[in-house]
DNA sequence: TTGGTTTGTTCGTACGGTTAACTAACAGAT
DNA sequence: ATCTGTTAGTTAACCGTACGAACAAACCAA
């Protein structure tokens, strides 16, 4: 009974995620965490054997072969046929996730005019897509548009569905309840639970950015130390400390949209202050300066992404990031922009800070918050990725 | 055995620290695990029953009354007598950590003139103090001059000792190697090593802010998401998410003394930057300003916090924390400088963010960094404050 | 064929957890 | 004084999960 045992799975995660674990551990949590080990061994590199895993994760074998049995019955793993190479003893039987027999549903309620939704295999591969438009009454509509596109995508699904992603804007609490998300209409809506109840899967939601650089992470080649800075009406970020999404005191980590940039004040802003991040940088304004009759154009990117490298070098320096990583805006703008943040973070931090760090555009492109969204339910359903 | 059951329950924390565990969860990790727990709980609370313990942990009774005649074994746990309150049923036999019966030692290695440390009982009361010049030699002597330190500290203490803590100036990894710290001349110094097989004791090492900031957690009233900062000769600081200290890719998390402020220069830097936040905040400087002839002490004082607030701006939104806290200054330095900090954070802000926001000095005086080494050793061997 | 090697399974054992039932120790009503 | 009800902590029987030992299967090499 493969629905008996992933509740207690994501029991052992939460336990994990939250460091000082006030909760028990059992016989069966040691299962299931197990299970994830084994899950997420096979997944990071197929065609392993069970000997393999009983050697790498330092399990014995009988027990390798336990967990995996059960693996099999739940068709999470399947077995691919003998190793080929000519070692002397009996040759080993190769398993790998269910890569192709399993699907996962991924959504981007971040988008100005609908939302957009993919279904995907384990790996990543998108087997299929759908949008519906955003209602203009938002609120209530746009909740049921979303529970449409869910059933038009799970519909759409070749496999059985391991679970449902979502990457929404606004502040998103660790339960999944949109507490705020004034583009949508939405405050203190449990998003989470609803599309639970009327889709009957697992769902698993979280902030867009959030959701994007922990897709990043894992179908890019995201370091464990990140940051990932969506830019485009406004300005967002995601935050990723030793392979963890920060959230915050109040799950507000990450708005760094209107954090004053500079000691030279600066133009309006829609909060009512001056000189925040989103009037150097949101889209609108960077369109808005180069519209301007005689407007250098690489003085205007370039002044943008200095002001986003000054609002980053303190962050990189106080968490000694590995990466930030720029998604948003269309490749002409991207490159200087990028080289001018990378300048200016360089220039004002120590070497051994900036060192290592490595600043770049995202590698998936448009899919960055479905992908981000997909790789939720893997690391929620299965601890892998 | 105690001496057989301690080092597992090391193993379980680095486990939860780590997130997703590539370690297996035996049934011996479960029993430390509980054993850590119970003892959280009582740490936290003192005058439990095991009854009680069972209905808040969620175990059973019988488990709970095992793991307590284990800990009451090895004596870290005491009887207290039963309690006093006329409930009908058999009174509850209360219980306690074992506070005075034990000692730990904390070491803080980050003054100027000599190495200083302290005995502890578990909670934090100071028993016994001493201290040793730092050598001019520096180097390996310094590291001499440490072991002799706490060759001192554990001939001063009444009781069995659960471990030593140690706060040191430079790069701290997580093995208590210090990378580098170039005020005693070390570079790659296994001293959590070197410490523990010159006095048979467990030992951990850590960066002198880390240490603050973890201090400030449990003997302070400091929250889950806390940045401490240092004010001394230099900037340096600690950071906090979630109850977890943040190391960073490379270690070097909270260097924060040498980012640039601002967009108007600044004075040069040791670093061979300008501006830096070390040229507005670090004493020396702030006290050359004040000894200028004409100078306004508050416009003084006031200028340097609101430079430490462009910092923190930045750093305060992306992860929403919820406290800063500062040490160092002496009091007629702190408070204008707390309410330039205060003042230049809000304005530059989002209300989301600061609203929750509480900035405050230090509850630990003079032994912040010893009181940091000493919970070290809780946290390490106990798995509690 | 024989011997050596590796894989994966079966068997018995250990450990830690649980529930159920027990004894101990109290308050309060009769 | 005694009975009832309640709570604390222990004992006994059982269950799930891990392990080591032993074994059958499948291969290479001599």
């Amino acid at each position: 009974m493969p629905a008996d045992i992933r509740p207690s799975a994501r029991v052992l995660t939460r336990q994990v995620d939250r460091g000082l674990a006030s909760q028990r551990i059992g016989p069966s949590e040691a299962r299931s965490h197990h299970r994830s080990l084994v899950l997420q061994a096979l997944y990071r590199n197929r065609g392993r054997s069970r000997a393999d895993l009983a050697r790498e994760l330092g399990l014995s074998r009988v027990t390798i072969s336990e967990v995996v049995s059960e693996l099999l019955e739940d068709a999470l793993v399947v077995e691919l046929g003998t190793r080929s190479d000519s070692q002397p003893g009996k040759p080993a039987t190769l398993l790998d996730v269910n890569r192709q027999g399993q699907n996962i549903i991924g959504l981007d309620l971040s988008n100005s005019g609908a939302f957009v939704g993919v279904v995907t295999d384990l790996d990543g591969a998108v087997v299929a897509r759908a949008e519906v438009d955003i209602p203009s009454t938002l609120g209530d509509d746009a909740v049921r548009a979303v529970e449409q596109l869910l059933r038009d995508l799970m519909a759409l699904a070749p496999g059985p569905l391991l679970g449902a992603g979502v990457g929404t804007p606004g502040i998103v609490d660790d339960r999944g309840v949109v507490v705020s998300a004034p583009n949508l209409g939405w405050r203190d809506v449990p998003l989470q639970e609803r599309l639970s109840v009327s889709a009957g899967l697992h769902v698993a939601v979280a902030n867009d950015a959030d959701a994007a650089v922990v897709g990043e992470r894992s179908f890019g080649q995201g370091r464990p130390d990140t940051m990932l800075v969506r830019i485009g009406r406004g300005v967002g970020s995601g935050l990723m400390i030793d392979g963890r999404v920060v959230g915050g005191a109040r799950h507000v980590a990450g708005e760094i949209g209107h954090v004053v940039v500079g000691t030279d004040e600066g133009e309006p802003c829609a909060c009512g202050n001056r000189g925040c991040l989103e009037t150097w940088l949101a889209i609108p304004r960077i369109e808005a300066r180069l519209a301007e009759p005689g407007a250098e154009p690489s003085a205007v990117l370039a002044e943008a992404g200095r002001r986003l490298g000054i609002v980053l070098a303190p962050i990189v320096s106080a968490l000694n990031l590995d990466e930030v990583i720029l998604a948003g805006p269309s490749a002409d703008i991207s490159t200087p922009l990028l080289d001018a943040v990378d300048a200016a973070v360089r220039d004002r931090t120590l070497a051994d800070i900036h060192g290592d760090l490595r600043l770049r555009m995202t590698e998936l492109g448009h899919d960055l918050v479905v992908l981000g969204a997909v790789v939720l339910v893997l690391r929620g359903q299965l601890g892998v990725a």
